[in-house]
DNA sequence: CCAATTTCGAACCGGTCGGTACTATAAGAG
DNA sequence: CTCTTATAGTACCGACCGGTTCGAAATTGG
């Protein structure tokens, strides 16, 4: 049962609109915003130009659409990575990894369309809707954080807040390593390296093990209350 | 003296060459490469159009020449910031805090061409520029964690590659959001607790101050040997 | 003052772009 | 079978884009 209501009455359309949809993230996703022209999303959606236009708007609409759809389908995934591990450190690692996964997907163009397109629009709306999506993934990397917390795994003067702008800074910046051709497997192991970092805590001093450090006070570099 | 040697012989230039450079550069930060179009630099950068096509080419070479000489002059700034403090911690938040108070410095446009703009561009003489400037910044930070190693500020097995690629990393993302319009404030802030962290060696267990961690064993995340 | 040289500015050209109108086609409704 | 509805496909339109041509202007050399 493909379909239990009544079909609508006139011409049944030539394509799912759905698929067409994805195929346009591909298209964006590839060649960046301003570097598509209609004919391009025409072509590699499979949608004739007026259907197009009478079904997703102009090319703006059409990306905002995108834009949303992606954004909510890769929050999930990511969401599910960063939550289903038991240890804070594996949440991170999985987190990031998948998203570098997620950059080096084969028969899917490389990046990121948040990370490696979407900023680059010069449009107020898409500006917000970046500011929410980013702020909505730290939200959740420190939510994780604070789970660490109550579960004894981090001190509660852990600095979440900090450390979780500091992990999606560190999938931006594997993200567009990914973009610019960097292999996979390169950026899987420096997410790990990554994630081993980031539920470090500061030292007390200074305790390196290749005995007296030089010139190792810093003056700084310790987090609020030790 | 402003020129020594003979001036040349025909109508002169209505304009300064590299001064109409640096426009174009902020015509380009601005707004991207394909989003730019040559009305849009004749307008920035003050040349009739003609004398653009005569004097720098087409707009391919136009921005080759401008992402040149963008990247010489920041990387050399950047390896003041990161050569000229003391200790290791604030070389490397020198160097982060130089990348974001280039990349929200007013007057200018925000993000860096190199970051949020040359990657977008789909060409090959492009991305192998990227790629080499990349490995450059990644290699000076690296010979800067390796005197740290000779003056004692980290042990001689500090995984000094995987470190600097993540110092690139959050370099990157920094910029990344600077350009979506993150204050600056927040982005110093953020940029010392990074250039904390990147300097922490993993501990030995995990002693963290809050008594005992209930599973903190990740059965990974040391480097070698400790 | 005149010729040579170089740049400037406007106008121009073929091609492409975003967006639309028009017609043919495929379905259900009666 | 005919009418209505909705989509497909083609062809078209004005606007704009990248790039060039050409005459006017500014300067040096004689």
């Amino acid at each position: 049962m493909i379909q239990n209501s009544t079909r609508p009455r006139g011409r049944p359309r030539s394509f799912d609109e759905l698929e067409a949809l994805e195929k346009a993230t591909q298209v964006f996703w590839s060649k960046g915003y301003d570097g598509v022209t209609i004919d391009d999303l025409v072509a590699g959606m499979g949608v004739g130009r007026p259907s197009l236009y009478a079904i997703f708007g102009d090319k703006r609409t059409l990306f905002l659409r995108v834009l949303r759809a992606y954004a909510e389908a890769k929050g999930a995934r990511a969401a599910n990575a960063l939550l289903s591990p038991n240890t804070l450190r594996d949440s991170l690692a999985s987190f990031l990894k998948h998203a570098v996964e997620s950059a080096t997907q084969e028969g899917s163009a490389t990046g990121c369309l948040l990370v490696c397109v979407a900023p680059l629009v010069d449009d107020e709306e898409v500006r917000q809707f970046l500011q929410n999506a980013t702020a909505g993934a730290a939200a959740l990397v420190q939510h994780r954080f604070r789970d660490g917390i109550s579960a004894g795994e981090i001190p509660s003067d852990f600095p979440v807040a900090a450390r979780a702008s500091l992990v999606i800074d560190l999938t931006r910046g594997l993200t567009m390593r990914a973009q610019m051709g960097t292999p996979r497997k390169t950026l899987l192991r420096d997410a790990e390296e990554a994630a081993d970092l980031v539920v470090l805590l500061p030292r007390e001093v200074s305790r390196g093990p290749s005995g007296s450090a030089r010139k190792a006070s810093t003056g700084r570099g310790r987090v609020p209350r030790p």
